[in-house]
DNA sequence: TTAGAAATTTGATTTATATCAATGAAGCGG
DNA sequence: CCGCTTCATTGATATAAATCAAATTTCTAA
């Protein structure tokens, strides 16, 4: 069995993977092992609940997370996949408010989980730490306005023009299932749409495949 | 007439009296002062377009100021009032993107433009302005994440529901107008939800002005 | 390889809200 | 105080997408 010493050791250079904390000290890094909690989830199991208090803060090290909210009618609106290595709604922490949405695994992962009290009392003030706040932080208000841009302002197709224009050929194995979910419209809705993209000659379907036959008229569509 | 050192001292004071600024050095203050501006604009100007390159960060000192986007018909979505003292639109700086938003002038007002790439070099690491930065960042997620819970989650009465429940008697001056434009709604279509909440018994209107005599009932109709 | 299940497409209908049109009420300058 | 303009309400209609209901295609596992 390995010693307490030997179990810092091994969290202190995971630790220090992990970009939010490569340039903490090495006492820093022992501290922070000792407020953190390496903990796994399966496929399908909840992070957290949308109005949850929050006192910890959470990064996702493997895995997919799916944050979204819940409308009137139960429908998931879905505001963003995370993948490794993000930290997870540090937002609901820095404000002492409840988590605005849920966060629900897609695949199994792994979450580091640090105490958020200790964490702001002791680390929020290192230069890095808060830079590295700042880059995740922005990077969340360009997911939302996003969000915001193509929810509120585009239509059907134009929602769709712009997700083969910038997801292009990835979307090839993606279930049509789940990028109606992620452009918040109804499989029924999304294949109507994709047949009006294939009428105007923009793309074309082979199979289950698409191919991008005008990338700039897609533009068109959603500008 | 001043000297230039009696405007850098002008400038040094009211830089000093700006949040972000406060704990900034003497020296610093003064640099900071040789790369500010202070500007004016009259009621209805547009400080920037959406899709203008920034690189100018901006607090609004006096004034209202409006954030929008433009849909497909040309429908303003608007995303935020800003009020003094806010810093505006900084996530396009610190991203090097383009402005997000469209920003236009609702009253007179005034702003201190800052030549940001400069600022970034020499302010960003400092621990006050990078706290006083990710306030303001997560404020506006947390502004955004309302707008997404309200516009994509709620129907039409639920959102007049929750702004009531929210904005209570203050409406009353308020142009309907205005509030059907934050809300996401045609003002035919406010009427209405107003009417049904009305009818519900959860306001009274006596002439233009609204109480509110269920709070609880209203926040039910939201959540 | 094939039967059954799941996903996708297509068509018909419903729904919420926008739009269009008209009327009524309130605020304002003379 | 009056007429004018702006704002708010009400009613009728249009529209985009959701929902409901099949039919068809694709996937999967025996």
């Amino acid at each position: 069995m390995v010693s307490t010493n030997q179990f810092e050791t091994l969290m202190v250079n995971r630790l220090k993977s992990i970009f939010l904390f490569s340039h903490l000290s090495e006492t820093d890094l022992i501290h922070l092992a000792s407020i953190v909690k390496l903990r796994s989830f399966n496929n399908g199991e909840i992070l957290f609940y949308e109005g949850t208090p929050s006192d910890k803060l959470y990064i996702l090290l493997d895995g997919v997370l799916k944050g979204y909210k819940t409308d009137m009618k139960e429908n998931e609106i879905v505001l963003h996949y995370f993948y490794p290595v993000s930290l997870v709604a540090e937002m609901a922490n820095l404000h002492h408010i409840p988590f605005p949405a849920t966060a629900e695994f897609q695949t199994d992962g792994n979450i580091l989980e640090i105490d958020y009290p200790i964490f702001e009392r002791d680390f929020l003030k290192n230069p890095t730490v808060s830079f590295e706040l700042i880059k995740s932080l922005t990077q969340k208000l360009k997911y939302l306005e996003d969000i915001i841009t193509t929810r509120l302002a585009l239509d059907a197709t134009s929602r769709v023009a712009k997700f083969l224009y910038e997801n292009g050929d990835i979307s090839d194995s993606t279930k049509r299932h789940k990028i109606a979910t992620i452009l918040g419209l109804t499989p029924e809705t999304l294949s109507r749409s994709f047949k009006k993209i294939k009428i105007l000659g923009l793309i074309s379907d082979e199979g289950k495949n698409f191919t991008i036959l005008n990338r700039e008229g897609l533009k068109e569509l959603f500008s």
